[in-house]
DNA sequence: TGCCTGATTGCCT
DNA sequence: GGCAATCAGGCAA
């Protein structure tokens, strides 16, 4: 396989440390997964952190539980839930094991693969003609990489899975916000996106840069 | 057991 | 801007 094993992939101790400083720093690394068809890849554009102490939006709030029961096993892993009964959500598991928190990965921009993409994203009338409808969300994201729950709990250890390095994006133009359709926790601005990519989802009047000048 | 809500998306008006 | 699709977990009864 031509692009697989990826080069410079995150060792599980980058995912093993306070969980805002990981998402902040994914930002920009390049998420990776072996699909049977080829590599597919796309670089992370925004991610929402979440935390299991004085977190009430976090999965892992009222502790471990077979759902998410990953959240709480080691870092460097995949968490990958089911929302509104529909669409399958990407985080990757932080901190120490045991503690119960991730990053839930909202949107890519898409480098490689495309095609495969575009083939999993088409709708019944017939494929997608707007590249950025293809990761600009978490559902879409997860649909367009091929991830599911069969991937929960997987290690980014670049068998299946890795998140590589790269280029860094600069405090500058790195933005946060409230976390994006939770009712609990809103104060805090835990959502990191980088500013004018298109592939973010969507923004939010209360954006503010995470380095005021 | 039954009802309600949710870290969403896409289609409809 | 409204709302259906669709389901698992939490909680009330």
């Amino acid at each position: 396989m031509r692009d697989w094993p990826p080069t410079s992939i995150l060792p599980m101790s980058f995912f093993a440390r306070p969980t805002l400083e990981v998402a902040r720093d994914l930002l920009g690394c390049i998420l990776w997964i072996l699909d049977p068809r080829g590599a597919l890849s796309g670089k992370i554009v925004e991610v929402e952190a979440y935390h299991q102490f004085e977190d009430p939006a976090s999965h892992s709030a009222m502790g471990p539980r077979p759902r998410n029961a990953s959240m709480f096993g080691e870092p460097g892993r995949l968490y990958v839930y089911r929302i509104y009964g529909i669409h399958d959500c990407v985080n990757i598991v932080t901190e120490p094991q045991g503690i119960g928190a991730a990053i839930l990965i909202r949107a890519l921009e898409p480098l490689t693969g495309l095609t495969v993409m575009r083939e999993r994203r088409s709708r019944p009338d017939g494929p997608l003609e707007r590249i950025r409808d293809l990761t600009s969300g978490p559902g879409r994201l997860a649909q367009a990489m091929g991830i599911d729950r069969s991937d929960d709990g997987r290690p980014l250890d670049g068998n299946r899975v890795a998140v590589c390095a790269g280029n860094p994006v600069p405090d500058t133009e790195v933005c946060t916000t409230p976390r994006i359709g939770v009712s609990r926790g809103r104060e805090h601005p835990w959502r990191f996106c980088v500013q004018g990519n298109p592939f973010v989802s969507r923004s939010i009047p209360t954006t503010i840069p995470i380095h005021s000048h």
